[in-house]
DNA sequence: TTGTAAGCGTTATCAC
DNA sequence: GTGATAACGCTTACAA
């Protein structure tokens, strides 16, 4: 049952404890005979180091967190898993911890002290909604290590944020149904809390105002959250209160879903009667009828990115840098497909 | 930079450092006042207990480790969201791993000693092509600790084997068409090298069987793999070789996405001309059109039940119980949508 | 090239 | 009740 140590090896090959080490090691000054008598020993012992030991000596871990929050569960395995390529890359582990459902605020800060506890030596947290205002409980937490925040709001001090340019996103979106001819679009947004729903709507306002297109009030929906239901009532307002509207601007492919499923109800068609563009790129999107036009997102890069951020802060704190927080946007890719028709000029 | 420990705690409070040890402990020996004055001292350090050094000093990490192989992301998500709850409900922690992509076999192995190396006290490894004949690195790793293979060949011996049941799931749905009157019934199977897909398939044989129903070997389709694409391609196979073929049953959502745009492309119309039926419940499984007939998996609660295991086999040994294998299996759950027809009774 | 001693931060054991 | 002292398994000095 108990598991050998360098102890049981060294006695086993009839050397000290500290050669062992050594061998494990890779010290070059220990003799090629011995070293092959200790590798011998360690073979037939199926000895493995105790990395907690280790950790203990080193004071070093080689161990990251990632926290999630409130993500959907696609996109939580795509950010994990890029976090997770590239941590072990670099020779680190991962934990992770979900504080989804029904857990809250002060829950989530008594995750991180946990982490903490098991001396992480950064922290990635993917928390969506996290602005200045209510992440301020994460200053304990940064003076003990770096902590990357994914789709926080990039206002937020102290810490590195990372996300994907929803701006950006929401300008292309709505710029290439300008491109495509629409001169009246309405968007479905996410739920206002989201930073990534304020940034898509941003983008939305500046496409607009960069082709000089008129704005009014009612072409803007707010979905209380990403799901196909919230998009559909969305769109039975949209369509009640915007009659001339040509295009629709889905800040998901979820919320699309549900659009094109109140636009069939009513009776019209996508995209000729109706243009629709969504958000993520979901698996299932080039499948859809129509194949949906929307924007993808760069989640596992996302998670990759966030990884590597963290490593090279843990890296300028141990040889005492300062590491001023950064901000990183990946951009997103448009992906064409036929939910956008072209429409005439007016002549 | 340096955190203090509880030696800084006890100089801090004027008492020995095991006395420290005693308080963060709950051990009730301790005087009130000092207890009072060591809870300010740790408060006023902003002292958290080091877990490395109880772990070494306990040799308990409490410590869990999952490793999954080659799993969409959003099954790996879903997953490792209930292995980590559970884990947590517990009072463990959780390693993730995924060695998708671009590595093999040998490399899990690898990963399973990595985490060895730190000493996990039990191991989850999803791995749906684990079989007996490729499962032979295993019994190494099982010597150390145990192991909980998800979604691994039944017969797979020495680790417990938690899954869905895909027979009763490919039985139900194949009943099911059945039920409705189909007489004809195909299949689209996911990669023979799946678990699954060969129980599902049984499930398919035994439920004509039950109803004596015929069979021919054109009526099952093997795809490469579970994508949509895939289930194109399959579809359009059967349609060329089973003329008389009235319902489908494919092994994905993915696939019978795939299937129902080549049923599109051929002219024929779900579900008036062909039933089809799939597998998963993926999230838009209802927003399609039509909304999909499926069998919806409990994913999150597998990973949850693999950990419950899991943490029921360490206490085993930990006791010196014999933990003999067990295996368990889930039930799948029809989900009646519209993408089947009922078929009236030939007279 | 190898071995010995001390220390990493905690808990267990035994005194007082 | 509290405090020394010795583990836990390893690494980093330093000595031989």
């Amino acid at each position: 049952l108990k598991r050998p140590t360098i102890r049981d090896v060294a006695a086993h090959a009839g050397v000290s404890h500290q050669t062992v080490s050594r061998v494990i090691n890779g010290d070059p000054r220990v003799a090629a005979a011995t070293y092959d008598r200790v590798l011998t020993a360690i073979r037939e012992l199926d000895f493995e180091p105790n990395a907690i030991a280790r950790s203990l000596s080193w004071n070093r871990t080689h161990t990251l967190g990632i926290v999630t929050y409130n993500v959907s569960e696609y996109a939580l395995g795509q950010t994990v898993a890029g976090a997770e390529a590239e941590a072990r890359r670099h020779g680190y582990f991962l934990f992770v911890g979900s504080v989804a459902d029904e857990s809250g605020v002060a829950d989530e800060e008594a995750y991180l002290r946990l982490m903490l506890t098991r001396r992480v030596e950064g922290l990635i947290l993917d928390w969506p909604t996290l602005r200045a205002d209510n992440g301020q409980s994460l200053v304990a937490v940064t003076a003990r290590v770096p902590l990357v925040a994914i789709a926080a709001d990039p206002s937020l001090p102290g810490v590195d944020v990372v996300d994907i340019d929803n701006r950006r996103g929401g300008f292309e979106a709505t710029s290439y149904l300008i491109a495509q001819g629409h001169r009246v679009i309405a968007t479905v947004t996410g739920p206002p809390a989201w930073n990534a729903a304020g940034a898509r709507l941003q983008g939305y306002h500046d496409a607009l105002a960069a082709a000089a297109l008129p704005f009014a009030p009612e072409f803007v929906q707010a979905a209380p959250d990403w799901a196909p239901d919230a998009g559909r009532a969305a769109m039975v307002q949209l369509l009640a209160s915007c009659p001339g509207v040509t295009a629709i601007f889905a800040q998901s492919d979820m919320l699309a879903l549900g659009a094109m499923a109140a636009i069939r109800d009513a009776g019209l068609r996508v995209p000729r009667d109706l243009s629709i563009i969504g958000y993520d790129d979901i698996p299932v999107a080039s499948y859809l009828d129509p194949p949906l036009t929307t924007v993808r997102q760069p989640i596992r890069e996302l998670g990759a990115l966030a990884t590597e951020l963290l490593i090279d802060a843990i890296g300028q704190r141990q040889t005492g840098e300062a590491d001023r927080p950064s901000r990183h946007l990946l951009p997103p890719h448009l992906v064409l497909r036929n939910s956008v028709a072209r429409r005439p000029p007016i002549a």
